[in-house]
RNA sequence: GUGGCCGUAGCUCAGUCAGGUAGAGCACCGGGUUGUGGUCCCGGGGGUCGCGGGUUCGAACCCCGUCGGCCACCCCA
């Protein structure tokens, strides 16, 4: 991290900026974020970066950690209490409600979510996130899906080490005996029990579960796996079932429970093992048919996920050193100059990245530059033209060759 | 929000313990090779030592504050 010289300006806490090569990662990962939801068929979902604070309070829960202490909120000059968004399902929903959708509807969105807290690694004030919301099915084949498709974007992105676990904390109705046993549990417990895993007791104590302070006490807790209802222990074994049918690896992790009120049945996360608890978690879901009833909406079941951009590219073996440009054009002598731009625009136009220099230079530092820009090759503008050709060269090898300009696109096909 | 470690060139860092007005490697630019990169050699630009205050004849170095980063907790993406 650069430091600030006297008056300059700096990005605010827990805010990143990312540049070229870096960039080239989160580009890519949008790509096959944005190609896997095509052919998932999951439609793209636009939604605004803040709403009215009652959007995230209701929907997200204001028991969690998120509500209590992480929302940016503030008050707008129209005087209206908005928030930026810590998480974009409530958005989702909202949108979903106000415009009269109903049935199935398969959306994914991409972009940045806000938390106030201290940042580390991998936990920023301003993070990324892709996700896909699967609207309208209480199928288990629509978690399963889900599932599978936060999977195959880590698979694609290379996270090597990843492991899904999974839970069930069952419906509102399930729970409503289950809170009832852990809270006694939790009571016969009390001394030995964290401060906050204590203050958590009346408000949520199906979260001091995943309480780290506090996994001694909790290993012989009840686990809500152990109270579904028949229907969703029935769901529950069918997602199970769905998942080894497409041969995608979990674990029952029968302490998993997630940070937001309003999931039920299935819940999951995906860890990436290679990293310390901290933030291996680089994406989770669950199914939330309760949401839509607790935004003001007619009840309907949906499941999604939220993929962690930022720590996955941490945990992601994508290499920086591909290939960024197709050709770098050297221009050996300026009366030519016009004629490369040209022929820089034609390329370009034809599909081919490339990219020469705006300032006359030797043909050296072109060269130097064609290999720092990672291009594939370097086309020279010189003597040659005038028999109406060009020179080039492929930089990995070396070799090169004299073909005509209209044969460069072939040219970088046939290698 | 709690506790700990750290901030010197674009990057990685040395110099801080025993105060005397800044260094290395890499990167960048130019040249050696007047049309050829990734190797080598030579040269060059670039820093009021995060910021503010204090102690001192003198502070990158000591003291206080502040901002930022990292780590753990908390929690999650």
């Amino acid at each position: 991290m650069t430091e600030p010289k006297r008056d300059q300006l700096v990005r605010p806490k827990g805010t990143i900026d990312v540049l070229a090569p870096e960039s080239d990662r989160w580009r890519m990962a949008h790509r096959i974020f944005e190609d896997l939801a095509e052919r998932f068929g999951y439609g793209l979902v636009l939604t605004p970066m803040f709403e009215h604070t009652e959007v995230f309070a209701r929907g997200v829960g204001q028991d969690t950690e998120v509500v209590e202490k992480q929302m940016y909120t503030f008050v707008d000059r129209g005087d209206r209490s908005v928030t930026l968004r810590p998480e974009a399902t409530a958005s989702v929903v909202r949108a979903l409600i106000q415009s009269g959708i109903s049935g199935r509807f398969k959306g994914a969105y991409w972009g940045p979510m806000f938390r106030y807290e201290r940042p580390q690694k991998g936990r920023m004030r301003q993070f990324y996130q892709g996700g896909v919301e699967y609207l309208g099915s209480e199928s288990p084949e629509a978690d399963v899906e889900v599932i599978e498709f936060g999977y195959r974007f880590l698979e694609e992105l290379r996270v090597p080490g990843v492991e899904v676990h999974l839970n069930s904390i069952g419906d509102p109705t399930d729970r409503a005996a289950y809170r009832a046993e852990i809270t006694a549990f939790l009571r016969a417990h009390e001394s030995d029990l964290s401060r906050d895993a204590r203050k958590r007791i009346d408000t949520n104590p199906m979260r001091v579960l995943d309480s780290k302070a506090d996994t001694e006490v909790v290993k012989a807790a009840p686990v809500p796996i152990d109270h579904l209802g028949a229907a969703a222990k029935e769901h529950f074994e069918t997602v199970k079932a769905g998942l080894e049918v497409l041969n995608i690896p979990y674990v029952v992790d029968d302490k998993l429970v997630r940070g937001l009120d309003y999931y039920n049945r299935t819940v999951w996360e995906y860890i990436a093992t290679q990293f310390d608890a901290a933030h291996s978690a680089v994406g989770g879901g669950g199914r939330y048919d309760g949401l839509f009833e607790i935004l003001g909406g007619t009840p309907t079941p949906a499941v999604g996920l939220a993929m962690g951009i930022d720590r996955i590219l941490l945990a992601s073996d994508i290499p920086l050193d591909v290939p960024s440009l197709d050709v770098f054009v050297v221009v050996v002598d300026e009366s030519l100059r016009s004629e490369a731009r040209l022929l820089v625009s034609e390329l370009r136009s034809g599909g081919i990245r490339v990219d020469m220099s705006d300032v006359q230079r030797s043909v050296k530092a072109q060269f130097k530059e064609a290999d720092r820009r990672r291009s594939i090759s370097a086309v020279v503008v010189g003597d040659e033209w005038n028999q109406d050709n060009v020179t080039i060269r492929d930089l990995a090898t070396g070799e090169q060759s004299l073909i005509g300009p209209k044969e460069i696109a072939q040219w970088l096909k046939n290698r």
